[in-house]
RNA sequence: CGGGGAGUGGCCUAGCGGUUCAGGGCACCUGACUGGGGGUCAGGGGAUCGCCGGUUCGAAUCCGGCCUCCCCGACCA
């Protein structure tokens, strides 16, 4: 699965990447001999990194504030060191993955056609005005303000900018699709951080955006950054499936979200067990039980004393809690909604905060409930109305339309209703799903499946964006009849430090990381015993600087450890590739050679040594 | 922001009012032995016990306030 992608293999993109750069470079560098000289310089280049003299120490234990198993490999290989809360430097290891990650990245994208970009982190507010996100991007900006007192968003994500660079670069349709991208570090005032690197402050994400003629244009755009994607986790190793999701503040309709499964994720998906329907539980539908038709019944009011929870309520009754009808006091925006939904059903905040227009939501205390002029435990929809104190906006969800005869509160305590029914006692403002779909729940696309609940980290998203940018920015262009269109966006996000600490989620066992060899700082790692010795010394140091020479990036462990240190930190340290230098195995001309994944070494005779790492590690 | 937990040399921790209380392990420095899975011995450096204030003859230890970090929840790559 890894192999095939190694540099001078049949990767053609990966391959011709020097070069395509020399094809595009001045003519100065097309002559034969410069290319040569700067290929050659690249090989001598080869990164000098002995574990003597490495910025980073291994630790036996893990700091006790590392939960998930990422993080504390993280922490215990000396990959990374943090700095505040979601805020981590990266030590010359953990760097050397990142910009190895990447690179796997840079060439997947290059290969659909994107064209690299710088933007800035600086982003002056009123290009946020612009796009009418200044005041709704949440969590808020972070503002910083300049000497001239002129106020800078530091960048979370940067749709704003390069809608800007396409509206001044791009006019035509002939210049178009246009897919432009970044790996860029951006800033999110974030609630919470945690997980390690699974959600930081700072990050770096690459951040493609595509403008296209139309929307025709647009899907193409996407499904083929949609399979680059699929590309990239095949080359990290990475287990990763594709999940229908909620596009949030970023706007737009058609969303998905890759998702690496595990425990430690911080997002619930769910799965059908039937057919492949997947998707976040923020967004997921769910088929919901249909209750039988029956006569509508005149309401009655029941004496229910002290009982205010919906499972109380069904038990006191002796009817199910489909039989009954749920309120949830909401302040959206600070506004009162009641939220009216079947009793055997939740409510899906997202989804409520979609059908709201994206406002701010949070539930009410039972205080501010009681200050509307309502009762909370046993408030109801019917003549809410008018005995509110205050506006209050319905929304209901689709299951209240067709449960007919449903139990309802009666806005007083120690009563309810029965026989409430939909439209005959009480209408709604809004009408739709809202409800958030669980383990079990029957699917919704498919017959007779039932969805699984799993946790995962995301570690991609993209989305049909469609013009929402593109409007209200102004990005036109002239189409081939001369007509003035707006250009249609789609965007494409990866989180590059997260998508670290997947790999090594999915990639390490009792003893430390296991690196794909795709971004695996090093390929090689010598470890040498019993360095006093000359001829143990002699032999290591050669073998090192010849496989550098061969273009090999090799990590040398040349401290006088013991055996026992050494190949632990090797193992924690994860190379693919591990070469003992030893008196032992040098009394046979050889060395021996161990992979990551494997158990067992293998002797190598020295005379072989470089020519086959040089051919293992590309 | 709500709920829970924790702050003792770089890391893990003991101690939880005085009495070798500032201790142990890892890491680090020096030396010796050792040399294929975190070895042993000897010596050594490094901490105003998160910060501020209070109680007390006496505070790492008790009280109050603050700060920071971690976990769960509301948001996101």
């Amino acid at each position: 699965m890894r192999a095939h992608y190694r540099l001078g293999s049949n990767r053609t993109e990966a391959a011709y990447y020097p070069m395509r750069w020399f094809v595009g470079a001045s003519s100065f560098l097309r002559s034969r001999e410069t290319a040569l000289a700067m290929q050659q310089h690249r090989t001598y280049a080869r990164i000098e990194m002995r574990i003597s003299t490495l910025i980073a120490n291994t630790l036996r234990e893990a700091p006790s504030e590392a939960e998930t198993p990422s993080h504390k490999l993280l922490l215990r290989a000396g990959l990374i060191q943090q700095l505040a809360a979601g805020i981590y430097s990266f030590l010359p290891l953990g760097w050397r993955a990142m910009r190895k990650l990447e690179q796997v990245i840079r060439e997947e994208m290059d290969a659909v056609g994107g064209q690299e970009v710088h933007m800035p982190v600086l982003q002056p507010v009123e290009l946020w005005a612009e796009s009418g996100r200044l005041e709704t991007y949440i969590p808020p900006l972070l503002i910083v303000k300049d000497r001239r007192e002129r106020e800078l968003a530091l960048g979370p994500t940067h749709e704003e900018v390069v809608t800007d660079i396409f509206r001044q670069q791009v006019q035509s349709y002939r210049n178009m699709p246009a897919l432009v991208y970044q790996i860029q570090v951006k800033f999110r005032d974030e609630v919470r951080s945690r997980g390690g690197l699974i959600r930081l402050r700072e990050f770096i994400m690459k951040d493609m955006y595509s403008f296209d003629a139309d929307f025709e244009g647009l899907d193409k755009s996407y499904d083929a950054t949609f399979a680059a994607y699929v590309k990239i986790f095949d080359r990290l190793s990475l287990p990763a499936i594709p999940v229908d999701a909620d596009s949030g503040p970023i706007g737009g309709k058609d969303s998905q979200e890759f998702m690496h499964l595990t425990e430690v994720g911080e997002n619930t998906v769910l799965i059908c067990n039937k057919c492949d329907y997947a998707a976040n539980a923020e967004k997921a539908d769910h088929r919901k039980l249909v209750l039988p038709k029956e006569d509508l019944a005149d309401i009655e009011e029941v004496a229910t004393q002290g009982i205010k929870t919906i499972d109380a309520l069904a038990e006191f009754l002796k009817i199910g809690n489909e039989k009954t009808l749920k309120a949830v006091f909401y302040a959206a925006d600070g506004e009162p909604v009641f939220v009216a939904i079947r009793g055997d059903l939740e409510v899906n905040e997202t989804k409520l905060r979609n059908a709201l227009d994206g406002a701010d939501l949070r539930l009410m205390d039972d205080k501010e409930v009681g200050a509307v002029g309502l009762v909370a435990g046993s408030a109801s929809p019917v003549g809410l109305k008018d005995m509110a104190k205050r506006p209050v906006r319905i929304v209901a969800d689709e299951s209240v339309q067709n449960s007919p005869n449903l139990v309802a509160g009666a806005n007083k305590a120690d009563a309810h209703l029965r026989n409430v029914n939909y439209e005959r006692d009480w209408q709604a403002d809004i009408v739709t799903d809202i409800s958030e779909a669980g383990e079990g729940d029957a699917c919704a696309r498919c017959g007779g499946g039932t969805l699984d609940a799993k946790r995962g980290i995301e570690i991609g998203h993209v989305f049909k964006l469609g013009t929402v940018y593109t409007e209200k920015l102004g990005a036109k262009f002239l189409d081939a009849d001369g007509q003035q269109q707006v250009a249609v966006m789609g965007c494409y996000g990866i989180g590059v430090d997260r998508l670290l600490a997947a790999v090594i989620e999915a990639n390490h066992d009792e003893n430390g990381i296991v690196w794909p060899e795709s971004i695996a700082p090093f390929a090689v790692h010598i470890v040498a015993l019993n360095l006093d010795q000359d001829e143990v010394r002699d032999a290591a140091e050669r073998l090192y600087s010849e496989l550098r020479e061969r273009g090999v990036d090799v990590l040398y462990d040349d401290r006088e450890e013991r055996p026992g240190v050494k190949f632990a930190d090797a193992d924690l340290l994860g190379m693919p590739l591990r070469v003992t230098v030893s008196p032992r195995n040098l009394k046979e001309d050889a060395v021996e050679l161990k992979r990551r994944t494997e158990a067992d070494a293998e002797l190598v005779p020295l005379s072989e040594a470089v020519d086959k790492l040089a051919g293992m590690a590309g």
